[in-house]
DNA sequence: TATGAATGAGAATTCATTCAT
DNA sequence: AATGAATGAATTCTCATTCAT
């Protein structure tokens, strides 16, 4: 009589390993070996859990991704004005912590993988769908309230996340010329500058 | 008795081949033998040219990269003004035509692999600064005539640079949210309301 | 407390199972997990009951040709004359029923598997050996009453008993040019124009 | 430049050793290393030859069965009276040598394989077919010339054939009371009691 | 008695790379 | 300069078997 808990526990503890083994070796790099030495179990148990190694990485990838969403609820949950969320958001998604760093290793995997994956596609969708809708809502409720500028709240949110995202990937990739530093820079400036009804100095 | 170009020719013929199975397989699956199908050639030629599958993929990067940039190069010898060349740059970097689609495949692998590959790494470095330096160079131009509005032009290109990349990846994700219409518009909204000195309506 | 039984049922259940899947996916793939499956028990109660895979396919094809045999039974303790009872033996041998089917397919695998195995060559020897024995007594038995044509019974029976198997074994294999029909009409043929003193026309 | 006879040789080659194996372990227990090993090549190699396991097997069988039927070739041209042809194929079926009980060995693996393989099935319906016509036309030929009792040919050529198979079978599994001998003596005693009009006393 | 989680020893398969021609 | 046959190392996946509960 197993104790109950002890499948969900081992299939947690191999998809945080997997993640973790994806973001240091790329997808293209991911063995199973890998991932059951760093879960500290058999090969054979990762595939007792996970069919396929197509199943395991697409299951790491949800895994992932709502963990990511997760750690950032609180930011749902802030009474703060939205300018100020606005450049929480951008302090939380500068690659800085290894933990983000790892993250976003994840989500860049995720988007080279997608073009030949419709499930890697749906769950981008979805995932990334709400993720824009909560930052257009924190802009459109900066707008309510006179702190942000006017123009299509969509259109703005699109224009930051897609500013985070594009410049998390040169982060990422290494660049010397465009480090976190510099990201956040250009991501506050455009929160301050741009958004911002009275732009800060 | 092979003209001495033969080799050259040869040698691109496989570097697109590679380009294309990038783009269409993904690094992941980029198999040595699909590429000699696809550029006409046995398996052997392909290490004849290049000695290693790493060394044949580096410079396949590396093309594709600099034919890119080629591609943009009539921007630089452009006697528009800065805000219509902006304009451009936006145009043709939103995923339309197949040659983009493909250019864009191969740079989202590239940008995955980097952590791992300083030579790619540096390949991007080099490239991508070249690249945001010529937009920036664009602003500052379109500063000094009063077009464009204030602020350090590395900055503002950045925004752009960085909007449009990671908009692009959505696009190329293949999401149903974020089109290469709203791609379009986002991008082009950023250059008219939010660099151009006198916004457009 | 379970009843002392119930061991006995669940080993019988079990090498049903083991005899279904056998006929259905061959010695090749038989798999414990699907016996387990089949017999409604876990895979590790079929090792309770078996120590090896190996084990339990020799008494699963044991208790199939015992089963085989015992379905046979009423032939020894009929009345009816030998032409009547070589007659049967023929009807009941041919490949009809599911049952007939099934059992069939099982002594195929075992006479496969033989060449490797002394206990299944034992098996085989010792049940076959009687079955042999019991068509030569039927054999002898309706020479004794002038019914059937001299010769060695043993002989005639195995002309018999062979040429049921062959054919059988053609009908199994999915003939369609050999077909239950024609097995049946040939091997009647022989019982009625061959082992018959007085041919039926 | 390499030999354009390689290629043939090396498939004949892989062929004749996946044969042998496939007689010697059965097909339930053939390995791809097993037969590389036999053929005196690398595990790649058979894979550069067949894509699959399956395919080799497959392609086994019809190379197997190919060379039996050819093997029995000199029978259709023989001059010989029906009579004396009839017993050459008892004599030259029944399994004395090692490339006879080889070749049996194989034949019953593909029968134990057809009800779950189309192809086989259909190899067995098309080079089986063959043989029970060449029978029953050489059992025509004896009656037409009087040598051989009456009846429907195919009938007579069904019992032969079917007679051999399921004692040949028998033979095969090792079994004590059914030998090599025995089974010819079964035989010839059908051909010259049964088949011959004039039965040899 | 019975379970099912976990294991690890195989086996098939893939594919970059080598090399004789 | 080019080929393609051959290799073997690497990796996924399967499954009988074990064992704690």
């Amino acid at each position: 009589m197993p104790r109950p808990s002890v499948e969900a526990e081992r299939r947690a503890q191999i998809l945080r390993a997997t993640c973790q083994v994806i973001a240091e070796s790329g997808l293209r790099n991911l063995r199973i070996s890998d991932v059951a030495r760093r879960a500290g179990v058999s090969g054979g148990t990762v595939h007792y859990y996970f069919d396929t190694k197509q199943d395991l990485a697409q299951a790491a990838f949800e895994d992932c991704f709502e963990r990511s969403l997760e750690r950032r609820r609180w930011l749902l949950d802030s009474r703060a004005d939205a300018l100020t969320r606005l450049r929480q958001i951008v302090h939380s998604y500068v690659p800085g912590t290894p933990e983000t760093v790892e993250a976003w290793k994840v989500w860049i995997e995720l988007w080279a993988e997608s073009p030949r994956s419709p499930r890697l596609r749906e769950l981008n969708e979805r995932l990334y769908g709400d993720w824009r809708r909560i930052v257009a809502d924190i802009v459109r409720d900066g707008q309510s309230r006179g702190q942000l500028t006017d123009g299509d709240p969509l259109v703005l949110a699109n224009m930051l996340v897609g500013m985070i995202d594009g410049l998390a990937v040169q982060v990422l990739a290494g660049s010397h010329s465009l480090t976190a530093g510099r990201m956040r820079t250009t991501c506050l400036a455009f929160v301050d500058t741009v958004l911002a009804r009275t732009p800060v100095r």
